[in-house]
DNA sequence: CCGTATGCTGCGAATGATTTTCGTTGTAGC
DNA sequence: GCTACAACGAAAATCATTCGCAGCATACGG
């Protein structure tokens, strides 16, 4: 297809333009996007890929450390540009997550040094408060008081 | 079978003697278990419960806010008692968790106010870093310099 | 210019954890 | 003993994700 086998475009990584396609798309959308959700959104466009496909693009550039991506409590990997550092409550309940405007890391504390790093090579982090939204305390008084 | 419509012991929540002996074997494990590998260890003791059932419990222990839970890359959910505060490295590459000595909430910066927190109800958090192990990194030295 | 090696692609099948369905069974109350 | 109710287990269903494979394009050597 248009996947050539290395990069017309020196200053790009080496990515391909189906992997610049997805990232663009990620970058427009406002929101974390699905694997499935982002597939759809680019049939919609010109730019076609099979599933499989964007699945495989997706791993890819989250190795290549360009993407980042959490698992929602129903099995679902929802992904975001690296750039964007976003954090949620998530409801153990109904399963929803709402955005948490804080981050443990850029606070500045936190020490993170080589040494407990271990030669790890950190590219993102995820921080998730779990516990019950409004509206799930309200449903279930959750009887132990 | 014999859990009974309300608790025959009085101190301990609303829990039946199948909800105890789950959280009774989470506290003993010495790491996160699976559903299916709690399944499996309680099989093997005297403590008989099918699948469904463990699922079914541990989803409610995590809501009553007994139990924390926390999805692996390949899927699986792994479970723990909610005083354990493990975080974790974990690689994009290979998945595998590697124990991160360190609490973005417990050292105590953070300003977690219920101005954030909006009648959330928080139970538990994770925090996790993903990023490559060494042994990734070795292996797929990453093109792109 | 031709043949081969390599890498990417899409489709459909396979995988595997989790959830649902549903008939059964124990417990409580009467 | 009998009824209502909640929990149970086994098997079937669900659903996101991955795998297998044949096709096609490009890069390279001859």
């Amino acid at each position: 297809m248009d996947q050539p086998a290395h990069p017309p475009d020196p200053d790009a990584l080496p990515l391909g333009p189906r992997q610049r396609a997805l990232l663009a798309a990620l970058r427009e959308a406002n929101a974390e996007l699905s694997c499935q959700a982002l597939h759809e959104r680019l049939s919609q466009s010109s730019q076609r890929h099979g599933l499989a496909t964007v699945y495989r693009h997706l791993r890819r550039l989250q190795r290549s450390g360009l993407v980042r991506c959490r698992k929602l409590p129903n099995g679902e990997s929802v992904y975001a540009p690296l750039e964007r550092d976003d954090h949620h409550l998530i409801c153990v309940s109904c399963g929803r997550s709402e955005p948490l405007p804080i981050c443990p890391v850029g606070t500045g504390g936190l020490g993170l040094t080589q040494v407990l790093l271990q030669g790890f090579k950190p590219l993102f982090h995820t921080f998730e408060i779990h516990g019950l939204c409004r509206s799930c305390q309200q449903r279930e008084p959750l009887a132990h008081g």
